[in-house]
DNA sequence: TTGAAAGCGATACCAA
DNA sequence: TTGGTATCGCTTTCAA
């Protein structure tokens, strides 16, 4: 309706430039902030600009600085409240310095990935911030090889060839811990639900592995790998619970596995922390307000996001070679824990 | 480190014109797919980009063509499980389309709101998909107002003045069918804890009190509004069960009030379905899965983002004036739902 | 301090 | 069918 009835076409430089009676060059500088314009330039250019409700074009700046100041971001799955936590914490400290997010979900698919990558970057993102489904497909490999984008990549250990940086949870420290209270409080049998081969699952199993070890144990440990969403944790919980001898404890490798092996485990009329033990990794909404609560490895998604913005902000204004910065994990022990059923 | 070494610069379209001996014309002809190439220039050129890896430049490509397949998306926090369902929706539909999405949080502060819209103008976006923190904020609507955007607004009702389109829930009929089951259960003092003074606020409040009129009772609602956290849930929660007499059964108008009710519930003991009935609005990850299940009245998240994001595309395909899609809600009654006390 | 002009990398008109 | 050229809206020398 209300179309081209007070500004008509959104006004460009040049007619701030007309209007105020000055240079076009000049209008870039005071508008910009750039030094070197005398106070009475400064003041006739703002005041045309505000007439004419002027407001710069970005994608020409940009072109022409060539610096988007937007950072793209690419994890599998939005929905998932740990990636929403990080992407929430990268926003916020993106958003202050000035940069936008453009934000893609490749469903986990590992070749949406490579695709995705390829058109943020041809969108001219000043930088990635990465959740690789996989660590190893070729196609986004390759692509991240050639590519100079600068790039952080989060809880993935890519190859050296590749110049990433990165921020990694300690998945170790948070999953010994749980293991070591299970071990200590008799249970030798462990189920541990796992999604891919990537950084996680490998430091979750070493972690598990190792506790047998510390305390002179033979490992009595049964993996079950999938992909990490309620339909594996409902599957996987199955599998566990149907061997002979079954596991005592089960450590769950992810959040939304959770959801699956609830409903397995009320199905059967199992009582958590009596006739099994449960730890879950990262925080489910409730888990804590369960009976009984969840026991869970817990981290700070938002952090993650928070220092995988900083790091690639840093990398923006001076860049360095690749490190890696690692944040920590932590169980906390709650009555999903329990002794050794019989 | 690999800096400079394949390609050097990034190569543009003249790089490509001349290796493959040809005009810079023909090449974009060639490679934006449009008629009017022979075969053998077709060939030429796709040969010369594909030896040079070239991609196009999109920030170049949307300057000329003045549209940047790209739309903006303003919501409060992605955090919330509901907001990242319905950007998992629209992000789908429109990255199926060609179209990115550049994300921003307002934190739900109503003139943030505004100056992420302006941001997202100034970076071009062909259009926006708005979920506004209020619904009378000055400046936002100002800007709105004044803009030429497609704007779609989910679960939000601006002025008319504003030329928009929309995707509403029908909250209505959703906890309509939640009261009718409380008051036919014999309850009369209910406690509803709602947000905001938006729509969904509303329609919720209007739900309520015309279920008391349906059965002609008179009203004995207790509405405690606030902002939609777990802190606001606790609190209300607290407030209501120390009036004289309580209410005997409360809706929670939004999700995220879930968790802080229940460290209530918890922390004074009360049973839900015997001592106190509740009913949540918007599922919550496990609610089912809780002793007693919580009952919920539900939608579509997902579906809402997607037709929030069809909507959009089809506006700027072939703009029409202002519609509105009403998307149902639901109430699935579960067990924390009883009869009065005593 | 100011402004004219040369791009940034693409598209699209128009003449050949 | 092809290619030269103006242009999108802005930044940035460079000379005045």
């Amino acid at each position: 309706m209300s179309k081209n009835t007070a500004g008509g076409t959104r006004s460009g430089i040049r007619e701030v430039a007309e209007l105020a009676g000055v240079g076009i060059a000049s209008v870039s500088r005071v508008l910009s902030g750039q030094p070197g314009s005398s106070a009475q330039m400064t003041e006739r250019v703002m005041e045309a600009a505000r007439q004419l409700g002027y407001t710069p074009n970005l994608l020409a700046q940009s072109l022409r600085r060539r610096s988007s100041r937007s950072i793209g971001f690419v994890c599998s799955d939005i929905t998932n409240p740990l990636l929403s936590s990080i992407v929430s914490g990268a926003e916020s400290v993106l958003t202050k310095a000035g940069f936008s997010i453009l934000l893609t979900n490749s469903g986990g698919v590992a070749s949406v990935d490579a695709e995705r990558i390829e058109l943020l970057q041809q969108r001219q993102v000043d930088g990635l911030i990465l959740l690789p489904a996989l660590e190893n497909d070729p196609a986004t490999l390759a692509l991240l090889q050639r590519s100079e984008t600068p790039m952080v990549v989060i809880d993935r250990s890519l190859p050296d060839s590749i110049d990433a940086h990165y921020v990694l949870s300690d998945h170790y420290t948070g999953v010994s811990q749980a293991a070591h209270v299970l071990l200590s409080a008799g249970h030798r049998r462990l189920g541990l639900v796992v999604g891919r081969d990537v950084r996680p699952t490998r430091e979750r199993i070493r972690a598990v592995e190792d506790s047998y070890r510390a305390m002179a144990l033979e490992p009595e440990l049964h993996i079950d790998s999938g992909t990490l969403c309620a339909e594996h944790g409902e599957q996987a919980m199955e599998r566990l619970l149907d061997m002979t001898p079954a596991p005592t404890a089960v450590i769950l490798g992810g959040n939304q596995l959770l959801e699956g092996a609830l409903r397995v485990i009320r199905r059967r009329g199992i009582q958590l922390g009596r006739d099994l033990s449960l730890v879950c990794c990262d925080d489910v909404a409730l888990s804590r307000l369960f009976e009984p609560p969840i026991a869970t490895v817990m981290r700070d998604n938002v952090r993650l996001g928070q220092r995988a913005a900083q790091l690639l902000l840093d990398q923006l204004q001076t860049p360095h070679s690749s490190e890696a910065e690692l944040l920590p994990t932590w169980f906390e022990l709650r009555a999903s824990c329990g002794p050794v059923p019989e």
